[in-house]
DNA sequence: GGCGTCTGTGGAACCGGTTCCAAGTTTAGC
DNA sequence: GCTAAACTTGGAACCGGTTCCACAGACGCC
């Protein structure tokens, strides 16, 4: 039913080469035959199936993108940023979205395989070794986002200088009793950036000799009610913190949420700061350490398409910049 | 250098044709045959080529979302339900996000040749009769959400009795003052939900007869920074409304944001309504209209999947429910 | 033993493009 | 006017699966 490439060929009176080149603007037909073919393909409402040449050329002709929580604010920018690129190129997006394990590990798995994906963009999520052997062993291009490893390309932020700059805004502000909320130490992903970010914090705190108090590091769920319950056990302590570091600022929210249950002025009695300078962030007027969301999204299409033309595999790797942005949820302490 | 079923055949000594049914599963073979293949087949590492069997099976594999700036925590919401059912089926999720009526076009357009996807959603766009005609004709399956047209099954929810739910809760506090943000009426996108909220605002004022002060309505694009805008107009009247009904949560924090630069209490001396009920608005307590985002993409796939299958061309039309919830952002008006 | 049926299997044809090669036609050069 | 080079063109082979058809062999029945 479907018009192919051989009905056209057939009532232009050519032969599919001709049709093909005429498709793919190969110079090598003739003006005359080259309109002729045209008119056909307007008159039929011809369309080359995308199967069809994908199997000819052996590209799949689309980008494969790999986000875990998809739905978190900080993906969904990031998701924006490389669906803009894409949206301009010959390849189609493919979103996988992983919230368990064991869909990571499946995702992982079937994205290796030739003639799955042509390049895979991976956010947030470190692979094995074992991962990255059957990606290569596949001839699939991978670039990370916000997650690194030494043979592949990858583009990431900062994330101890983040957590040292917030660290050393709360300090110059003159707080010392500072805690930190994260994500747990372990979890299923294996996520590094909430590490780091309080790796960042410690060294600020030692470069400025204050000593950290065991009992300010909280580490929970990710989730703006698991940091609600979070902040409340920091409050409730005997001696609690003037000012709390969220390492996202998902987190941040439940710890102003948790100030305001206390009827505690923030930033008067307490300060926060969070991470990530999401749209929200802004409205609500919390500091904030800003990452470059968009464009990291921008940038690993960037990176994966050149490293699908050219088959240069030089492991790139870009450090994107973040920096405080100074909002109204930090001041002076009190005393 | 990939692995051919070509490959698997001979190193089984066997035709291509059983190995094909051993990867089916057709109990046409024989157990003994079928066990050879098969570790053949583990030892190759063998994966058959998605685009192969996509071109000799005539399906694409794949479903196309086309979503309008799918960045917004609704559609976010919609996407995750529809990914959640998406990943469990044998299809694959193509995501094509819109932000200008031309790209717009352009994906009606090129989502309508054969080939391209089996199945596509298209979120709150709304297509013109031209546009049905194409996917029609290229007997693509098509389901709308938040959108309708006479011929395509869709997913809807009933706005207009939501504006009405919604504002019937503010005349019952005891308002009469209450004013409307929305979006423009004529938008690149022709959206008509804000429409129709305003216009179950409408009826619900006219059957308590209460009477509608035209100054009262203000439009302005989507978004927050607009929507805090066009409250300041409104506060700014000689008469200022006691209640604000928002066409969206992210206007409603526009609102929200206005009140809270003059140091008017919420919801004191104003009260505000929201609608979408994204995850924010639980956390600013802001009394909104639920609507079931989550569940109308999981919907939108069953019904897809249904009439991919069944060639059943019925035009199903759900619509599913709202309810105000009531959190702390209404109450009675001062007087 | 002859015949129909059922099971298991091989392989050609097909899906709809691209590309390479051979061949026909035109042009250029002497 | 002849030959070489350049330009066009048709069509077969190929990408890697699925499926249909033909056929071999086993089996049951009279």
């Amino acid at each position: 039913m479907p018009v192919t490439i051989y009905d056209v060929a057939k009532e232009a009176g050519v032969g599919v080469g001709t049709v093909s080149r005429v498709l793919n603007n190969n110079p090598r037909v003739s003006n005359e035959t080259r309109q002729r073919v045209s008119q056909v393909i307007e008159r039929l409402n011809f369309h080359p199936s995308p199967i069809a040449q994908r199997l000819s050329l052996r590209k799949t002709l689309s980008i494969g993108v790999l986000a875990v929580y998809f739905t978190r604010p900080s993906v969904v920018e990031r998701l924006r940023g490389i669906e803009s690129v894409i949206a301009d190129s010959e390849y189609d997006l493919m979103v996988y979205n992983v919230e368990t394990p064991s869909r990571r590990d499946e995702c992982f798995r079937s994205t290796a395989s030739a003639n799955r994906v042509d390049g895979l963009i991976v956010i947030s999520l470190a692979p094995a070794d074992e991962d990255v052997g059957r990606w290569a062993s596949a001839g699939v291009p991978v670039v990370l986002v916000d997650t690194s490893h030494p043979t592949l390309p990858c583009i990431i932020v900062d994330d101890i200088g983040g957590g040292y700059s917030a660290t050393e805004h709360l300090i110059k502000l003159g707080h010392t009793n500072i805690a930190f909320i994260g994500d747990p130490i372990h979890t299923a992903f294996n996520f590094h950036s909430s590490r780091d970010r309080f790796e960042g914090m410690c060294r600020a705190l030692k470069d400025h000799n204050i000593a950290f108090n065991p009992e300010y590091h909280q580490s929970g769920e990710h989730g703006r009610e698991p940091a609600r319950l979070l902040a409340h056990r920091l409050l409730d302590l005997d001696d609690p913190p003037t000012a709390i570091f969220a390492a996202s600022d998902t987190q941040a929210f439940g710890v102003l949420q948790a100030a305001k249950e206390r009827g505690i002025q923030v930033p008067d009695e307490l300060s926060v700061i969070g991470y990530d300078d999401v749209e929200m962030a802004e409205f609500l007027n919390l500091t904030t350490v800003h990452q470059p969301l968009f464009d990291s999204g921008l940038r690993s299409v960037d990176m994966l398409l050149q490293s699908i033309d050219n088959t240069d595999p030089s492991p790139a790797r870009q450090q994107l910049p973040v920096h405080v942005v100074e909002r109204s949820t930090t001041a002076r302490p009190l005393n």
